[in-house]
DNA sequence: CTTATTCTGTACCGTATAATACAGATGTCT
DNA sequence: AGACATCTGTATTATACGGTACAGAATAAG
């Protein structure tokens, strides 16, 4: 083996790191949505031209698919620190909270991303939209799972419903985020969190 | 103002009824939101052809608030017949009732108009985007002002904040969208509401 | 009838879009 | 050095978009 990692560059060497465009694409895809971002905006905010764009991420539905994976792995990441909570409570506190933070932090467009980038779209973008659903629905289905090991763990009480709560706990974000990207500020989501875990059972 | 519709038109006649093509203008938008719909994917829907639509209801933005106004007297109107329940708490539930019967019709697209026609946006869509956080702001002061005169009537417990639990109701609400427009269906959106009622103040 | 008025349908315009061809630049490797 | 591989930038492509000009069709009034 050679000895560095990442030796054998060969040919030109690329004139912009691809992490650093990917979070500038996210920003863009995050503000104006999946059909809202034009590839003007994109190159514009990553700083590249376009046939940079296209040999790096390939066209506009390759460049979002690898965008919605780096904000799963980033921004999005508070998801799995929060189901690692000890407690089904503690949880999905975090899960909620994580969500207004991250919905309303400065410096990140408003409203989560995989809500918003391509809740309603034409017929080009459909692919998208349900790639999106599925990720949604990967979200729900962890709480779920989450959940139901709680019940076994005897941390959540047997006539609680984990999916039942499992599909409340989304909604409740997702409405988070929908209220975010309509302006609305943390302390007032706080206060929506607060009073959404008093529906939470004993 | 109209002529009264006694009074017969000058000129040839519409092929078409306002009303009608304004329904299937709405389906468009409401599935693709207002980028996502093409001026093609309007005229093909309504059965008419370009001047036409723009002889009767103007270029696309004009013609998406006008279905925003139909889609308020039409599909919302829901929201003010929950408001006059003579309780708060019967109040909210009708509106969490009818918001997941709306965005679950057969025969309707799923979602909500309101929340799904223009969440993010490119540039030119702003003004648009910016409306539809008015009318969805508006939603929440109604329920505000309900709530306030449910306490001041003795409806709902002094300790409670009807901002608070405004924001909460519409957060819901927009969560149970979001929902609906990735594929729940109607019974789970029901208990999503008897979970999100347990927060209610007794 | 004629005239005035309004709508319909075809065909078109300018622009913005996503996507590429190609030539030159910049690096590694032998 | 020279060969090779990859990236950059300009300039271009075809297509879809929102929006219109214009001629003809349909009706009411005179």
């Amino acid at each position: 083996m050679k000895q560095k990692k990442t030796a054998r560059a060969l040919g030109r060497p690329r004139s912009f790191e691809t992490g650093k465009a990917l979070d500038a694409a996210m920003k863009v895809f995050w503000c104006k949505g999946y059909e809202g971002a034009s590839l003007s905006d994109l190159t514009k905010a990553m700083g590249i031209n376009r046939p940079s764009l296209y040999a790096a991420f390939g066209d506009k539905e390759s460049l979002f698919r690898k965008v919605l994976d780096r904000y799963d792995s980033g921004p999005a990441a508070y998801v799995r620190e929060a189901l690692d909570q000890p407690t089904a409570r503690a949880a999905v506190e975090k899960l909620m909270e994580g969500a207004a933070d991250l919905a309303t932090a400065s410096g990140n467009p408003r409203g989560c991303l995989f809500v918003q980038s391509a809740l309603a779209c034409g017929d080009k973008a459909e692919g998208i939209r349900n790639d999106l659903i599925l990720r949604r629905d990967a979200g729900e289905k962890a709480v779920r799972l989450r959940l139901k090991r709680a019940q076994a763990e005897g941390d959540l009480t047997h006539d609680a419903n984990p999916a039942d709560l499992a599909r409340y706990v989304v909604t409740v974000i997702q409405g988070i985020a929908v209220q975010a990207a309509s302006g609305a500020v943390r302390p007032e989501l706080r206060r929506v969190i607060q009073t959404a875990l008093r529906s939470w059972p004993q």
